[in-house]
DNA sequence: CTTGACCCTGGAACGGGTTCCAGGGTCTAT
DNA sequence: ATAGACCCTGGAACCCGTTCCAGGGTCAAG
């Protein structure tokens, strides 16, 4: 039985990883990054998250989530947590953020039109077309110009989902 | 002068590069990747494209920007290089970017909406707060639940913009 | 005592497209 | 001859957040 002593007030990094919905290997690099402060350890090593760190990784996952990166999070945090106030900083960072998206979405939206319009097309094409014959999807596509679109959207990838390494392709 | 026997028909690596707005580093690497036929070379083993190469390049580019990716091309194209009609598996292919492009725009404009009612509360909190006092802008982010956003969109880096190693961070 | 669930560490892998690097040629114009 | 612009090579760096790895502890239940 885990010890209760001062009321069970401390979570093992499992813990918090399980309430936090992601894995512990993402805790402990928050740590490395310095969004984490280091924790306390019991007289084995292991941590011992106080549980308003749950709120603390949760505000670090919605930063995350709206287009922060690890490193501005770091610096805005530690800064915030030696009594600054660093809300200016964060206020221009999230303007920049929405910027971004929606830059984004236009790029995106035109994307899209661009791919139903060619879906549209291509699919008149092989209708008209013996399969197993070439109906020249490609070529269409190469007038566009390149509106390259840029990477940006941090986003990050879904958390726990770890076991995976079949690699089979085969379409 | 450049040798012009020939019709001065073919292009060499910085040539095509200009030509299509990358980089012959970028050339190279379609090389590599198989996306891009390994051209005849020049009797000082300089790379000579044929002009068809630049349409070539064009629609690999076009593709990229719909959200194909190396290796999808690559098998795309050399199957259709050896006379194949890959046509139903790009349409395929098309139908599944098409399908996750119009993932990706829902959740983008969530999260704009969200940044947008976000900055507003924000800018009202600032402004009844004296400067350089917390106002808990980041305190307000943490109910949030985190609605992780998936990277997917590929949708490439600009090109031509080497050189930019400076380090200047300090916002 | 063994099993199995957790925990620890720091460094490396991943994805995907582009870019960079070192070390070395080739060609043209002065 | 010498600068300067191009070209060649293959392997590694980059981004960035997450995951994986090996090698090793701690602890409770059976």
């Amino acid at each position: 039985m885990r010890n209760e002593t001062s009321k069970e007030k401390y979570l093992r990094s499992g813990d918090l990883a399980r309430l936090a919905g992601l894995s512990s290997d993402t805790l402990r690099n928050y740590e490395r990054k310095g969004l984490l402060a280091r924790p306390r350890r019991s007289a084995n090593g292991y941590r011992e998250y106080p549980a308003s760190d749950l709120e603390r990784v949760r505000l670090v996952r919605s930063a995350l989530g709206i287009g922060f990166t690890l490193d501005e999070l770091a610096r805005i945090l530690t800064l915030r947590d030696r009594g600054g106030a660093p809300c200016h900083q964060v206020r221009a960072l999230a303007g920049t953020k929405l910027a971004e998206v929606e830059a984004q979405l236009l790029e995106l939206t035109a994307l899209r039109d661009d791919l139903r319009s060619l879906l549209k097309n291509w699919d008149t094409l092989l209708a008209k077309n013996p399969p197993a014959e070439r109906a020249g999807l490609l070529e269409s596509l190469a007038a566009k110009d390149l509106p390259r679109r840029t990477r940006s959207s941090r986003l990050a990838q879904s958390p726990i989902n770890r076991k995976k390494k079949s690699k089979e392709n085969q379409w």
